[in-house]
RNA sequence: UCCUCAGUAGCUCAACGGUAGAGCAUUCGGCUGUUAACCGAAGGGUUGUAGGUUCGAAUCCUACCUGAGGAGCCA
């Protein structure tokens, strides 16, 4: 029997004998609420396991799976061979009566008294991605389907949790979403690590790398401020935390100083974690992420100087000297003896921006802040107070050539009304290959852009 | 940009100088409780590309292509 008999079979379903109503389509997730009732799923064939007069189609619908369990007996014989016959990601559609089964995975199944094809996947180029194991680069030119294994599944729900939770901790916390420009006409420090983007042929501009300078201004405007979209990098870098296009939060505070900047960054962290472990338990189990790993994470974070981290690092080996930033290697070390992300404060004034505002005691120091997750996902979070005198600010941009005429704007905010102010950037996709145990970014957002991938 | 490693069936791998194999996927057959089901059978290959060494190359050498991991740099 050909695909296309078996679809035109089935394109009126025969309804049970009796004057039943049409059954409640709903999604999986919801199943546990309606035990004992007749209702349909509309999903894919996730895996089919057989067995002479019984077979036993799992349909996923996007929301989670359930095991069919379909009798010869007690169907319809077109149905019942359709259902046999399903090919690994067919469309389809069941209706049956749930029950609690603990046999089961999820400990509900469906005994099925019906069911549509949608469209059979053909033997000719059946669906590529097996139950078995893959290798990264098939997976990853496979993306648009890989997005349906449980394993990206549960990332990328993960991913959605940590997003609602930025958004709900800012937003109840008096700060106002600004969104700040993709298209950047300047450089925010220098213009080697951006992508340069063609604008009409006569100007150049650039995609954002930071969306901070315009969340100053905004911070003038608003107060508390945040900006949340992606980010783009044009370093040439090839490791598993980088991506070349991510997503970025940006708090930016007027009347904040790095202090500030250090209690929010912990609140927000500590925020976040609590609500991927109490909204996905399941999803974090799919992933074999042990959750203890996270139950730790709570206020307060071990505080060190930059000053202090040198010493450590030195004190465990590392070749590091003061005046050098800290490595892949570094930032492992320094968080190896704690539970919790680490917050290192006031870094070597050469190695950071210059817009970062000076340490009043010791002016060689920036009052900077990068927070460093444990388990060497590294730096999750970097910040810090922001120069708010004119002179000053003029002196840092001649210190780093960077010419005055483009920053007009950014100074005029030094002049109407300048106060201290701070925020600081936290980059999504680290947070969540934290979150999930992932050994890669490239999982925890769907579509990675990467060095040498741009595709699909 | 640099260093290291890898490209063999649709996929994951084996064969390491002498006739290219297995599991999964697909097709056919069997099985009324399967859990990456199982059992039997079938089809499926220009061994990344181009040269070279050799009686003989998937295997050794050179270059290139593609990808992965790491360094630097970053969130």
């Amino acid at each position: 029997m050909s695909s296309d008999s078996l679809a035109s079979e089935t394109t009126a379903p025969t309804l049970p004998a009796g004057n039943e109503a049409p059954a409640k389509i709903i999604p999986i997730s919801d199943a546990h609420r309606h035990v004992g009732e007749r209702v349909e799923f509309q999903g894919w064939l996730y895996n089919l396991r057989k067995s002479g007069k019984i077979v036993f189609p799992i349909i996923r619908d996007g929301s989670g799976m359930m095991q069919c369990v379909a009798v010869k007996s007690n169907l319809p014989e077109d149905v019942f061979e359709m259902l046999k016959g399903l090919t690994q990601e067919s469309s389809f559609t069941v209706t049956g009566t749930i029950r609690a089964e603990s046999r089961a995975h999820g400990g509900y199944e469906l005994d099925v008294t019906d069911a549509k094809l949608i469209q059979r996947v053909s033997e000719e180029s059946p669906y590529p991605i097996t139950p078995k194991e893959h290798g990264v680069d098939f997976l990853m030119d496979h993306r648009h389907l890989w997005l349906r294994s449980r394993r990206q599944h549960a990332a990328i729900r993960v991913r959605h949790q940590v997003i609602k939770s930025i958004r709900d901790y800012l937003d109840s916390n008096g700060f106002t979403l600004v969104d700040t420009p993709i298209f950047t006409p300047a450089a925010c420090e220098g213009t080697t690590t951006l992508f340069e983007v063609d604008y009409f042929g006569d100007e150049k501009v650039y995609l954002t790398q930071s969306g901070q300078l315009y969340n100053e201004a905004n911070a003038m405007a608003f107060g508390k401020v945040y900006c949340f979209g992606p980010t783009f990098r044009a370093e040439k870098s090839k490791t598993r935390r980088h991506l070349t296009e991510f997503w970025m939060v940006e708090p930016e505070m007027a009347y904040a100083d790095l202090e500030e900047v250090k209690r929010v960054a912990e609140a927000l962290v500590v925020y976040i974690v609590g609500r991927v472990l109490e909204q996905h338990e399941e999803d974090l189990k799919v992933l074999e992420r042990d959750p203890s790993k996270l139950e730790n994470i709570k206020a307060p974070f071990p505080r060190m100087s930059y000053d202090d981290a040198v010493k450590i690092l030195q004190s465990k080996g590392s070749e590091i000297r003061w005046g050098g930033d800290f490595g892949n290697a570094d930032e492992t070390l320094l968080t190896q003896d704690f539970d919790r992300p680490v917050i290192v404060d006031r870094y070597p004034t050469q190695i950071k921006g210059f817009y970062f505002q000076p340490d009043e005691q010791r002016p060689e120091l920036a009052l900077g802040v990068d927070v460093i997750a444990p388990e060497a996902y590294g730096e999750i979070i970097g910040g810090g107070q922001r120069i708010h005198d004119l002179a000053l600010l003029d002196k840092r941009l001649q210190e780093h050539h960077l010419p005055r005429e483009a920053f007009e704007w950014y100074r005029d905010l030094r002049r109407f009304g300048t106060v201290p102010h701070a925020g600081f950037g936290m980059g999504v996709e680290r947070f969540v290959a934290w979150m999930c145990g992932l050994e890669h970014v490239r999982e925890t957002i769907p579509y990675p852009r990467m060095l040498y991938r741009t595709r699909p």
